[in-house]
DNA sequence: CAGAAAACATCATCGAATGCAAAAATTCAA
DNA sequence: TTGAATTTTTGCATTCGATGATGTTTTCTG
């Protein structure tokens, strides 16, 4: 249908957005199971009956933008460069995965950061739909490159990467250490990976 | 207190078995959702408010030897061979992974596999106790390579392996192969993994 | 056997989620 | 502009998972 005019489109636009901020807000204040559903309709000035028509549940307003960012994801793996490596692309997606272009995102992304670490059922949320997400790129990654790669070992491929920087990411950050200093962990774990987990005792190949 | 002795322990024991055995068995006849808590306890003759004090919640009754299987893995990182790498160690981890030793589990395991396969909500709780499950033996590694590895490079190599298996495994399940061919998948995403990702597809190509 | 401790049941409550039918808002065509 | 047709919203009822409080039964210890 069409996508940006009309009143009801930009009335559904604007209920949407007034309910992802409202309930992170509520979230910040009082904390995610602390927060009603009845409490997150109130602040958009809609039903409890009517939320459920925008989000599946309470978690999936967290991850409000999941789609669009795996659109683009796919999008990156979809147009690939000519003579890139699938290596150089899974570095490429990862660092794609820094950008953010969405302002809502941007502005609420160290709250929704906190959120996920902390609340377990977010974490679970976040796990799952991150798996998800991971099965159609490596569909993506397979047909991009159908010579080279069959599907066990382009999920292969895609797992290796995203686990390895999943998880470098969560370490890092438990640790304490700030944004920076994780993104350097997983820029470090995608290179281990793809130069080989052999590398990992040795001296350090030449990083790119 | 005291491990096994003692009519208490038995009891104790013999209700958490019947509450699994009972609750699986409900799941495989009428579907997990469709499942009451209330059917669960009737099943192990217990009330619902008791079923609490064995399971967190009805999901957890599917992963009832996720802890002991946990477990079983931080011991073989704990004592990792002499002379054994990193990689190999790994290796051996994923190997261990095929094998069951609890004549429940062993039992209960196609019927488990379905129901993780089917029930998002079982499928995000499978992912969420991976993921913890990682971070633990993440951390076991680190210390069990104390000169070697870093905790970034111990969660990398950890996050690559295990993630490159459950993609393989998946993939290849989904296509509807049987556990046989989804083990080789996992192997053979294991071995990718080891030797670095740059020897996908193509055999013979510089190193970056 | 008596007292302590653990396990359990009963009762009550809260919140998430869903189905259903009525009401309101929006679109579109005449 | 008016009046259907369609979409969206809402209120109500209900089901179910989960938790708390409290008292009772069962098991353990001495």
């Amino acid at each position: 249908m069409m996508d940006d005019a009309g009143l009801r489109a930009r009335k559904k636009a604007k209920t949407r957005r007034a309910l992802v901020e409202g309930a992170m807000r509520l979230f910040a204040e009082k904390g995610f199971e602390q927060t009603t559903l009845a409490e997150i309709a109130a602040s958009a000035e809609v039903s409890t009956r009517t939320f459920f028509s925008y989000f599946a549940g309470k978690e999936e307003v967290v991850f409000f933008d999941a789609e669009e960012r795996l659109d683009r994801t796919l999008a990156i793996v979809g147009h690939r460069r000519e003579g890139e490596s699938v290596t150089q692309l899974l570095l490429r997606v990862v660092e794609a995965g820094a950008t953010w272009d969405d302002d809502l995102a941007t502005r609420l992304a160290a709250e929704r950061f906190r959120l996920v670490m902390t609340v377990p059922a977010l974490q679970a949320r976040a796990l799952h739909l991150l798996f998800d997400s991971q099965r159609r790129v490596a569909e993506a990654l397979c047909a991009a490159y159908p010579d080279e790669l069959d599907s066990v070992s382009a999920a292969a491929a895609v797992g290796a990467m995203v686990g390895a920087a999943k998880l470098a990411a969560v370490m890092s950050l438990a640790k304490g250490e700030p944004y920076e200093a994780a993104w350097k962990a997983v820029r470090k774990a995608a290179q281990v990976v793809a130069s080989g987990l052999d590398s990992l005792g040795r001296p350090a190949r030449q990083p790119v």
